[in-house]
RNA sequence: UCCUCGGUAGCUCAAUGGUAGAGCACCCGGCUGUUAACCGGGUGGUUGCUGGUUCGAGCCCAGCCCGGGGAGCCA
């Protein structure tokens, strides 16, 4: 055995020398006198061949007794080729067997939803999964790099909490010692309180909600960032949201251009999200919304279907702002002019993929916000630490959450957020 | 919680109320350029569970269990 521990993804820098890949048997074809391994490495994937002339014959008879994702050390000579997926393939001179796999589960042919989640443990090895995987890091870090570049601070919430963060939502509870603790269904309201002590500050975690929901839209445990900004206003919230999502996607679309085409993917509706992003009231979308024949009055949320109708009208995300009061949480600020509707927006992906952000102005005066929390019915003593937010220079401010698998799934093209995270926990799966 | 569709070989699926089937996977054999290779042979079943109707149930009926899609709620 001989040749450097090169990785799949450059091979093309060693054409015509000696390598040897580390990796796993993803496939394998074989025509009597001539083999064809398969192997992938995690960076991708490499066509073998093992000539019976051209090598020993404890070779050939190995490379023979190798199944499905058996761990392997190969080398060989790397040639540029045609006829190999790549471009480049490996002529083998040796084959080192790390571990021989049992009947592999996962075949090439068609699986079930349930199967292949039941087995996410080693889907995860599929070309898709790695893409999506690959798409949801390099979203991640743009992400960050977007706030972090603007100094934004990551302030990082807790995941047990004392208390629901707006009343509505179902919370999954724990014991903590005793009393009970929650897990965070928003780190939103610590972020207002990092952004009262930094200015710009941002969470990204994990937030849970124990709601029974069961459609490709939700997952149990899904992640967030939440970027919280102090002296903004719902208006500025908007500016930063739809530089926020254009820089997202324009930094997925240049850097991972490969795993999009391989998910098929219609690169020119990516492209195509940039500022500035349509905003329409929740007035005008009502009216919007009856024009194309939904029964929507007034007063009410926007169903599904009504999201994918509003969406379906424009070529990038639309803001909808203002919506009424009394459908919103308890802690977002009315409009001064018309108390009825309250400073916030939602942005809605296109292509039907639904609400990815939530956000708006919150409650700055310390009476208002006591109120709120009297007509939710909510206690006030486990929110005290919020409104001394509103007692020590409460100024205004403004933010909003967005949701990491919706936005993963919108930028893949996927019909359902479960492929978006690695392990997804759902309604009736917390299993591998 | 509600609506809707489904559960048959390891996987994906067929089977008028009348002998349980195919493709793939796996095993054996053949093939020096395969691309989900191909060709021949073989192994493989408590038809989700319980009860009922019937001479006879994978199929019809009831209840339950499990799963898919959706509603509500939300990101």
């Amino acid at each position: 055995m001989a040749g450097e521990h090169v990785y799949v993804e450059n091979l093309g820098q060693y054409d015509g020398r000696a390598v040897t890949v580390k990796g796993w048997i993803y496939h394998k074809r074989s025509s009597g006198k001539i083999q064809f391994l398969v192997v992938r490495d995690g960076t991708g994937i490499v066509q073998c061949v093992v000539l019976k002339n051209e090598v020993s014959e404890e070779i050939f008879a190995l490379a023979q007794r190798l199944t499905q994702e058996s761990a392997v050390e190969v080398t060989g000579t790397v040639r540029s080729d045609k006829r190999a997926p790549g471009g480049y393939e490996l002529t083998l001179t040796g084959v080192n067997l790390v571990h021989l796999a049992e009947e592999y589960p996962i075949t090439p042919k068609e699986h079930g939803v349930e199967f292949l989640m039941d087995h996410r443990h080693l889907w995860l090895r599929s070309r898709r999964q790695h893409a999506v995987l690959r798409i949801r890091s390099t979203l991640i870090k743009a992400c960050r790099d977007f706030l972090d570049d603007r100094g934004f601070i990551l302030v990082d919430s807790p995941i047990l909490t004392p208390a629901a963060v707006e009343g509505t939502t179902t919370l999954f509870e724990t014991d903590y010692f005793d009393t009970k603790a929650y897990l965070s269904q928003s780190g939103q309201l610590y972020s207002e309180a990092a952004a009262m002590a930094v200015g710009k500050a941002y969470c990204f975690g994990p937030t849970f909600r124990a709601e029974k929901s069961k459609t490709r839209r939700h997952l149990m445990e899904f992640w967030m960032i939440e970027p919280e900004v102090a002296f903004a206003t719902s208006e500025t919230n908007m500016d930063l949201q739809e530089q926020f999502v254009s820089y997202i996607v324009q930094t997925v679309l240049e850097q991972r251009k490969p795993e999009l085409e391989l998910l098929e993917r219609e690169l020119s509706k990516l492209d195509a999200v940039r500022p500035p992003f349509p905003r329409i009231s929740y007035d005008e979308a009502v009216e919007r919304l009856q024009q194309a024949g939904s029964d929507i009055i007034w007063g009410e949320d926007l169903g599904g279907d009504d999201e994918t109708v509003l969406a379906n009208q424009f070529d990038r995300p639309v803001m909808v702002y203002n919506y009424p009061t009394a459908i919103k949480a308890f802690y977002m600020q009315p409009n001064p002019e018309r108390p009825e509707v309250v400073l916030c927006n939602d942005m809605l992906a296109p292509e039907g993929y639904g609400e990815i952000i939530g956000g708006g102005q919150r409650i700055h005066d310390y009476d208002l916000l006591r109120q709120r929390l009297s007509e939710h019915n909510l206690p006030e003593e486990p929110y005290r630490w919020y409104l001394d937010l509103r007692r020590y220079g409460s100024v205004p401010h403004a933010g909003f959450g967005m949701g990491i698998e919706r936005t993963v799934a919108w930028i893949c093209g996927l019909q359902h957020v479960r492929e978006t995270i690695p392990f997804a926990r759902m309604l009736n799966r917390i299993y591998p």
